[in-house]
DNA sequence: TTATTAACTTAGAAGGATCGAA
DNA sequence: TTCGATCCTTCTAAGTTAATAA
């Protein structure tokens, strides 16, 4: 029986489209747990438990697990692999030394270079250290961790040299703790678990400039871990000799294990894979709630523009801030704490400073320039001509302000969202993130697919249209490593001209066109792929693609060109996008 | 109204695994 | 068959949002 009927046909019983997603989830664990494969065929109503839905809030009814796996202990250094202060050999006592380690491993990289991260790190360090070694270690520049570095380099070489046995030996050890802590059991189904495993100690790397950069991050113990399953569950004991801090049992919330982090001293969660249903479930809501912005979104903009006239500026404010939220796909902008973290901004935190405006530029009029930093520290730098009036608001915001003074002052992302829920229920900022990706997807494939076209040219099609979204998106990679050799690589194929090729014989007129012409069709090839790859050098696809892209677009497209899903989803991608691998028809539209 | 915090999604880097061209 | 390129997975930082406290 195909899926969508059946759904469709309970639908006619359930009525909401909200029980047909947890039909359909159970009816999927019921697919992969049956042995038979032609099983589809043989369902039968009676067969599927309907669960009714929960009430507002509640996120399970039972929920059992292993626990967290802990970081393996410190393994203390080998008595001939030496630390030297100022020239001369010392031992470090164990708890000195493994922070030593954490930096020793990291030498290679620019981090240790940087002066906050140095300065962080010694002063962390310092208090592992006994009182006669913080007297005598008093400057990193005199500490030299070379000796320690090159051990770790010998290690990870020989890890490389191991024989297929001892690395299959070490793949079955995975896999047996991935067997006893990966997964739990929420209500009737058995589910992957995300991050089953607890951080393991070592020093803090932020993204870009941070200013907590080389802190220590501290080991993870037991009694750091709030453990939390059902009253009814096998309740998961702590290490010989521990206890957990707590044991509760909060089905309101998804997390199964939390413990605070002492850098930002922010809380970290362990939480269910994306193929889980309770994942799936919510990301399909949320691709749901980016198409009812579908339907209003013509009417948000109307108003927007109107807004842009306002008499009063935390209106008018607002109303430029959600164009371009809407037209450049900027995140909301939450304040930040100064000092805490890097200096990066989104929409409302905008400050003067990052934005110029152009009355008149190469030929366009109105152009803001756009120049700051965002999530992760990411570089955004656009330049936009935008209508009239929003430049003119622009000029207003800015007047007699600072380059540090916020762009946005009377608007902060709790007053834009509240507003945003006003127009429409469940509407927020990264709302419209999720919808102009998604319709700039389904919009580019309608253009850029030729009918004609074979795979191959169909995927690079695909990706085509994948990369306008990571454009909108702005989601960058550093460029590959080897970027500028592979160029080369590239370069080095292009073919001699014919002369050269035919040194001093004379070949027939007639050859000598068929060569010259398969020449240029080399040429063009590897033109193409060059292009190709030079826009791809800083362009990362896969963010849009797991975040914003409602996968039902791409399996439409798959199934109306006749492309396997293979090709687009990897195994990890299948199994996060299965409710959409089976509800899509090839006629789905976002 | 503002500040804080909990819970959850989104993000790029890094390293390991796999692939394909020479 | 090797080695570099690419793909995939893992890791955990850094956002958003809504609820709660002050």
């Amino acid at each position: 029986m195909n899926i969508c009927f059946f759904i469709s046909s309970l639908n006619g019983i359930l009525s909401t489209s909200e029980s047909s997603c947890i039909i359909y989830h159970n009816y999927l664990t019921l697919l992969s747990r049956h042995p038979r494969p032609d099983v589809r065929s043989q369902l039968k109503f009676g067969m599927i438990l309907v669960e009714e839905r929960y009430p507002e809030g509640i996120k399970w009814k039972f929920l059992e697990h292993k626990g967290p796996v802990f970081a393996p202990p410190y393994e203390p250094l080998p008595e001939n692999v030496k630390f030297y202060y100022d020239g001369k050999v010392m031992k470090l006592s164990t708890k000195a030394e493994e922070v030593a380690t954490f930096f020793a491993k990291m030498l290679d990289h620019e981090y240790t270079t940087k002066e906050i991260f140095r300065k962080n790190f010694f002063k962390d360090w310092r208090k592992e250290m006994t009182s006669e070694e913080k007297s005598t270690i008093t400057n990193l520049s005199k500490c030299d961790f070379t000796h320690m570095s090159q051990y770790f380099k010998a290690q990870s070489e020989a890890r490389k040299q191991m024989s297929k046995e001892e690395k299959q030996k070490i793949k079955e050890e995975n896999e047996r703790l991935l067997k006893e802590y990966g997964y739990c059991v929420m209500d009737n189904h058995k589910e992957r678990i995300a991050n089953f495993k607890i951080e393991p100690p070592g020093l803090f790397r932020g993204r870009g400039n941070h200013p907590k950069m080389g802190m220590l991050k501290r080991r993870i113990m037991p009694e750091d871990i709030i453990i939390n399953c059902s009253k009814d569950s096998k309740i998961p004991a702590p290490p010989p000799g521990h206890k957990w801090k707590e044991v509760r049992h909060d089905n309101k919330v998804t997390w199964l294990v939390s413990w605070t982090e002492n850098i930002q001293g922010s809380i970290k969660y362990i939480m269910l894979n994306p193929s889980s249903r309770i994942k799936g479930e919510k990301d399909w809501q949320k691709y749901e709630t980016a198409r009812r912005l579908k339907k209003c979104v013509d009417k948000i903009r109307n108003q927007y523009r109107e807004d842009w006239k306002s008499k009063e500026m935390k209106v008018r404010q607002r109303a430029v801030a959600l164009y371009f939220i809407d037209k450049l796909a900027l995140r909301a902008g939450n304040e930040k704490e100064e000092g805490e973290t890097a200096d990066t901004v989104g929409c409302c935190s905008l400050r003067v400073e990052h934005i110029k405006l152009h009355p008149e530029l190469d030929g366009q009029e109105y152009v803001v320039e756009f120049d700051f930093l965002g999530k992760d520290s990411i570089r955004y730098y656009n330049k936009v001509p935008v209508e009239k009036r929003v430049f003119k608001n622009l000029q207003l915001f800015m007047e007699n302000k600072q380059p540090e003074d916020d762009l946005f002052d009377r608007l902060n992302t709790s007053i834009l969202n509240k507003h945003l829920q006003d127009l429409m229920e469940g509407l927020t900022a990264k709302v419209f993130r999720t919808y102009n990706a998604s319709i700039t997807l389904q919009q580019q494939l309608k253009e850029l697919t030729n009918p004609d076209d074979n795979i191959p040219a169909k995927i690079l099609s695909y990706n085509r249209a994948n990369r306008a979204v990571a454009i909108l998106c702005n989601h960058q990679r550093a460029p590959p490593k080897t970027f500028e050799k592979s160029m080369m690589n590239l370069q080095s194929k292009v073919p001699p001209p014919p002369a050269q090729l035919w040194g001093s014989r004379a070949p027939s007129a007639a050859s000598q066109e068929k060569a010259v012409q398969r020449i240029e069709e080399q040429l063009m090839k590897l033109e193409v792929q060059a292009t190709d790859r030079e826009e791809n050098k800083q362009i990362a696809l896969g963010t849009s693609k797991l975040n914003y892209l409602d996968p039902r677009i791409s399996v439409a497209w798959c199934k109306k060109w006749g492309i396997p899903i293979e090709k687009i989803y990897n195994k990890t991608q299948r199994e996060k996008f299965a409710w959409a691998i089976d509800m899509a028809e090839e006629d789905y539209e976002f």
